[in-house]
DNA sequence: TTGTAGGCGTTATCAT
DNA sequence: ATGATAACGCCTACAA
């Protein structure tokens, strides 16, 4: 009696293992009786029916898959507990994946997912590709994919994301208002799609308020700390910005070091605003002045768009670009 | 040729099913030449083992479970970042499943994970529980469980913690050395063994210095940061301790904010120190003292314990608690 | 080195 | 209402 199996509750109960087996299901047919003397018994011998084989048989995992780049990271966990809120309702497990940005990794977990072992994906880019095509073959195995935050635009399907152009235009505008005329953009990785945007939003404010844009204040960083510390400390050393806008938290964060260690003091040398979902920000010294998203709608929204189209059966390749608003926090870190 | 399968791919080929098994698994006999040719043909094809298949024969999921309460939360996003680092090396998988801090869902996740559908589980314990028999039935099912930071006493299992009580007292002490006299600890879960653990530092600190213990000066909270803000608000104005020691990082925050509106100084009115994994700690105002825990290193820890036994087969149920060093990092919010 | 065949635990279909 | 049976896709003795 080392493993318990549907055959064995069967025997033990003199029934066949179909009747067992409809014990389990919600729906079929079955004496009120005979599934009470069922249930009784597996939870006794502490039954609990295979989910492979279920999963084998039924052609359908109950299980969803999120990708992301990090997760020791406010937005990402943030956006991970809305989609787990959503995927426990409705009964889902979640596996995760951390690609850490890399380009490799996410093509290697997608690859691995396409056959069978997930119902749908919902995924934040690493953002370091050029050469899409794997994502197309989620298609062709109708697994339905739903992008939050950082997207591919060249792939066809549901996005959740925030506005982010409209929100660094008005950061940007914020600084400049604030007396700023020499504000730095910090941002990971000029390439990404969401680097491009929130470029373009704080490049446009530049030339609404005839702010000359300067190619050397546009900084691009990494993911490590200690080189972004050493990057921008020399930024504010030599190019003097009087405004900072980091288009990543983590970057706001090593601005800060920075301006702690060299005396900078913000908001009276350097006023500073960052995209984060930093839920202390009022704490810092100073209070920092965030672009906040939404990360857990994000995250609920995404996974609900991912669950209409694994219970419809439909496709989620047009018309599925969610545009949530990030909200613009003004506190002392711009001088408020 | 819209699900592509291990037949197919053999009919293609003129090969036998089982020569195309033998292709993707490491070590059977199998000629170069047609391992390459079917390698090849599945990567056009796109074919991928089906994984609910082979773990229904294999008896073996290469998945892990990981429980925690909560992934919001900078301990728990450290030490699941640990769990994965070690989880993807070994070309495991992983699911999450989170507790709130609710017996209720921990008892249905373990029920629902004892028949096959991982190879092991790493928890941090929601510790509402009395009854823990639903973990004895993991044995009988020799599924591996490995505990770490919040555990249960009286499950023997794998355990990896901190040195909690050492490093209560001797934060206990800082404060008094500090000049405080009266000093509140403030609790999210008396009844949680960690609680306890903390407590009893705190406790015999105050009794080694002479401090008499005193009832109104242990606080219950709870994980809501508003309920909290005003029990933590109360207690500030009526019993006015002059040091806090808080259990759990969220409880400094919610002091932090109460004591920003009340006008309260810190650390010259009150000195502040808690537990926490915040990365910014020395960025708050005031910059706050922590007793801060190796996050990754204990998920990386607890990870590795997990596989040793996944692998070997063995049993965890004896002389396996790991306790690794918490640092006591002293900055502003204690008075230096 | 390759092929045959049986079974992993379930569930759906068809009978009874 | 219940039972017999085949199939989901894969892997592994065993045989050739």
């Amino acid at each position: 009696m080392d493993n318990i199996n549907i055959k064995k509750l069967a025997k033990e109960l003199n029934l066949s293992t179909s009747t067992v087996s409809r014990a389990f299901r919600g729906n079929s047919d079955i004496n009120k009786e005979t599934k009470e003397r069922i249930l009784h018994l597996a939870n006794e011998l502490n039954y609990e029916p295979n989910h492979y084989a279920s999963n084998l048989r039924e052609r359908k995992s109950r299980t969803i898959a999120v990708i992301v780049p990090e997760i020791a990271n406010n937005f990402f966990s943030q956006a991970i507990n809305g989609i787990e809120r959503v995927a426990r309702e409705k009964g889902y497990h979640i596996l995760i994946y951390l690609t850490y940005d890399d380009y490799e990794k996410e093509v290697s977990f997608i690859n691995n997912l396409n056959n069978g072992r997930v119902d749908g994906i919902i995924m934040s880019v690493s953002g370091e590709a050029n050469d899409h095509n794997y994502l197309n073959k989620l298609r062709k195995k109708k697994i339905p994919l739903v992008f939050f935050d950082r997207v591919y635009e060249d792939i066809a399907t549901a996005k959740v994301t925030t506005n982010d152009y409209e929100s660094s235009f008005l950061a940007t505008k914020h600084l400049i208002k604030g007396g700023c005329k020499r504000i730095a953009y910090l941002v990971v990785n000029k390439k990404m799609s969401i680097g491009k945007m929130r470029m373009q939003g704080y490049a446009d404010a530049l030339t609404k308020y005839e702010i000359p844009y300067e190619e050397d204040l546009v900084v691009d960083c990494s993911n490590e700390h200690d080189a972004n510390y050493e990057t921008i400390g020399n930024i504010i050393k030599k190019v003097k910005p009087d405004g900072i806008f980091a288009s990543v938290e983590r970057l706001a964060i090593s601005t800060y070091y920075v301006c702690q260690d060299l005396g900078v003091k913000i908001p009276e040398d350097i006023k500073i605003i960052s995209f984060s979902s930093l839920e202390i920000a009022p704490l810092l010294n100073p209070s920092l002045s965030t672009i906040t998203q939404p990360a857990l709608d994000m995250g609920t929204k995404a996974a609900k768009l991912l669950f209409k189209a694994i219970e419809s059966g439909s496709d989620l390749t047009v018309n599925n670009v969610v545009v949530l608003n990030a909200e613009i926090i003004k506190r002392r870190s711009t001088g408020r």
